[in-house]
DNA sequence: AGCACGCCGACT
DNA sequence: GTCGGCGTGCTC
């Protein structure tokens, strides 16, 4: 195409519009595929990016213009082939894709010097409401701009900037945007051993030969995956390209970010929920411009606009976490490999526990293999011993067995560290009338509520209604016969404290709000300031606590009883992850699981550490079944305020689901939980062979369907949660 | 995502 | 009689 005599411009926007917009390209304006632009859209301006130009204006309609172009390294051509893939995959319109690509607003403005504001301490002449919420805002906050800090107060930049004239708040400028430094790949050099050695060696081969070609990294927790995968991405540093390490968020901590900065002799770019506005500009623009070269982040930086990407790692590959909803619901590990796939460059793959999908690829010789054993020769688990809750002693209110209890006090008296591991937030799962039965639900979706009793308060963990605990029973109106149903952490910690009244309790689960209370609250954890760990399954991601000995799993039968396929394959990793926690470098560790199955087939592979055991026995199930990774699986939500209606709604998509070969539409049923947030939900599983083309039937089926009113349809390829 | 248009309830 | 609630639909 030749762009300057090109007159056409179709421009992409952040909107779930199906396609790009075209506007005319005034003359005199240059163009690139890729450029950042503002263009009209109705009454406003908006910032899109150039997909493509054309010289013929489409049929019937009047361009309006591009208004303006930034002066912006463009948004390079493999990022834009992303958005597009991703979006088709998904079955997302591209824009939507596009509004996580350009999530940081004030990026494209320039590394100008800013004006920002703050409090100045002189209270105004006239305080209207307006101007005391500016002040809320200003008073505890860093200096803002005068845009940010007005949104923030919902008022308009007007009131900011009487507010400066009266005094009350002053004017800073802002530091210029802190450069990247450049990495130094000699700075940290590790001794590797000769295992990591070898396995360095064949990562930094296939990161030289600059091909696509996925490798799994696959060792146990203290096998050294981290200084290995460090060389592979030395040497695609050294190729000049850019480096992103994704880790699942919860992993994303200080101690992890030392340890790169040690290795590369800077700090890295990071990215993760908690950034703050300006860093997040300086992470954005530093990638754009490619003056930044290492970013450890979450799942989003996928979508950071990488000017030439050379390699991602995925830690912790497994993690379930990766598929979430971030407005558009992706699985970032897939996604990862796809990217590598459209920028040509290698895709690591790193895990203890990897997941069926990877070992399957793997199998198919899809994927490379790196395989690491442990530094210190130990086998892949610390000693599993089971016990059988159906004879073991336990004392009436305890959710301890006496075995548990007898090695929580040995390695107690020893000056060890032990973990308790339950993973169920909150007091009791369920409040039980015993007057009446009556089971105490959340207004607004099928489940019950869950007793939190530190906060004093019930909680549904889908929705998050919380409500004070009743005196009566709302059903029977007997007082005092509301009894808790079930152990939550903090019932245990309850039952761990009254049996170890001298230990130094550590309660650790997301209820401690995300953010830097958790992560004060591990570093303790890992610094041997407590010595009885109580924690959710946040405790058994990527966390080191080099004095933990004792592992106890409380109820290792909670995550099997889901419905979804996965949730042996999860339960493996939960598990050997947990367990995983146990041992040092001089002691070995153990863990006891608390169970009711015994003779499960996973307990059975996890006493006797027998991985590949046990996951060749769940693939062949998942084969025989074609569930992933030997077939495909979408989730049609069908969700609405009514009853009725929803259900007439799903009912009537069934009639028109078109027949297709090596293709099964299962449903519509109720999903599990069928009312979440008062909406009520019905669920599709279409089920389909590997090589039948998913996607196309399902936009076949559904191109003509418009859900009205308060009735939604959301779609979800590759489900993992199957609520 | 905004923003307008549009059709039904409570107010100066 | 109008103000305004948010459902529906459009923006090159």
């Amino acid at each position: 195409m030749n762009r300057d005599s090109a007159t056409v411009a179709d421009v992409l926007l952040p909107l779930a519009l199906p396609g790009p917009y075209s506007y005319r390209r005034p003359p005199g304006l240059l163009l690139t595929p890729g450029d950042y632009v503002v263009v009209p859209l109705g009454p406003r301006q908006m910032i899109g990016v150039v997909w493509a130009l054309r010289d013929a204006a489409p049929e019937g309609r009047a361009l309006r213009d591009v208004a303006e172009r930034f002066d912006f390294p463009p948004l390079a051509e493999t990022h834009r082939k992303f958005v597009d893939w991703l979006a088709a995959y998904y079955l997302e319109p591209a824009g939507n894709v596009l509004r996580m690509v350009l999530r940081v607003p004030a990026a494209l403005g320039g590394a100008r010097e800013q004006l920002a504001y703050r409090a100045s301490g002189t209270a105004p002449r006239r305080l209207t409401p307006q101007r005391a919420r500016v002040l809320d805002v200003a008073r505890d906050g860093f200096a803002m701009r005068a845009s940010e800090l007005a949104e923030a107060a919902g008022v308009g930049t007007s009131v900011i900037k009487a507010m400066v004239k009266d005094g009350a708040l002053e004017e800073v400028s802002l530091p210029a945007l802190r450069s990247f430094a450049e990495p130094d790949l000699g700075a940290g050099t590790l001794q590797l051993t000769r295992d990591q050695e070898q396995a360095a060696r064949e990562l930094r081969a296939v990161v030289a030969a600059r091909i696509h070609k996925v490798v799994l990294l696959d060792g146990v927790t203290g096998s050294g995956k981290t200084e290995v995968y460090f060389e592979a991405m030395a040497a695609a540093l050294a190729g000049g390209g850019q480096v992103l390490l994704l880790l699942p968020e919860i992993a994303l901590t200080s101690t992890f970010l030392a340890r790169v900065e040690a290795r590369f002799g800077v700090e890295p770019a990071q990215w993760h929920s908690d950034l703050r506005l300006r860093e997040r500009e300086r992470v954005w623009r530093g990638l754009a411009t490619g003056e930044a070269r290492i970013v450890v982040g979450a799942r989003s930086a996928l979508f950071l606009p990488w000017k030439k990407l050379g390699l991602i790692v995925v830690d912790e590959e497994h993690e379930g976490a990766y598929k979430q909803d971030d407005g558009v619901s992706y699985h970032a590990r897939d996604m990862a490999v796809l990217y590598g796939t459209i920028g040509k460059f290698p895709v690591i793959l790193s895990s203890a526990t990897p997941s069926l999908e990877s070992l399957v690829n793997v199998d198919r010789g899809r994927y490379g293999l790196v395989r690491l054993k442990d530094r210190h020769g130990r086998p892949e688990l610390p000693q599993i011993s089971l016990i059988d809750m159906k004879t073991a002693k336990l004392d009436s209110g305890s959710w301890l067995s006496v075995p548990l209890v007898d090695e929580l006090a040995t390695t107690l008296a020893a000056g060890d560290q032990a973990l308790l591991f339950l993973n169920r937030r909150g007091y009791a799962p369920l409040t039980l009338c015993r007057a009446c039965g009556h089971r105490l639900e959340c207004p607004n979706c099928a489940a019950s509520l869950v007793e939190h009793r530190f906060r004093r308060q019930l909680m549904c963990h889908h929705c998050g209604h919380l409500e004070a605990i009743p005196k009566a029973c709302p059903a029977c109106q007997a007082e005092g016969k509301l009894v808790p149903v079930g152990p939550g952490i903090e019932r245990l910690a309850e039952e761990a404290a009254r049996r170890f009244p001298e230990a130094r309790l550590a309660i650790l689960s997301s209820d401690l709000s995300r953010g830097t209370l958790l992560r004060d609250a591990l570093r303790q954890v890992e610094r041997g300031e407590h010595n009885l760990v109580i924690g959710t399954q946040l405790v058994a991601k990527g966390h080191h606590f080099p004095f933990l000995t004792l592992v106890g799993v409380v109820d290792a039968d909670l995550a099997l009883e889901s419905s979804d396929p996965r949730a042996g394959e999860r339960t493996w990793a939960l598990m050997a992850q947990v367990a995983g926690r146990a041992g040092r470098g001089d002691k070995p560790g153990r863990a006891l699981i608390q169970t009711h199955m015994p003779d499960h087939p996973l307990m059975q592979a996890l006493r006797k550490g027998d991985r590949d055991g046990y996951l060749n026995q769940e693939k062949s199930i998942r084969e025989r079944a074609g569930l992933p990774p030997y077939g495909r699986l979408a989730a049609l939500i069908i969700s609405g305020s009514d009853g009725a209606e929803t259900e007439r709604f799903a009912r009537s998509l069934a009639k028109i689901a078109p027949s297709a070969a090596g293709l099964t539409v299962l449903g519509p049923a109720p999903a599990p939980i069928a009312l979440v947030r008062g909406r009520h939900r019905w669920r599709f599983l279409v089920k389909a062979q590997r090589e039948v083309n998913l996607q196309a039937y399902l936009r076949d089926w559904l191109k003509e369907v418009k859900p009205k009113g308060s009735l939604a349809l959301a779609v979800d390829v590759d489900p993992y949660s199957f609520l």
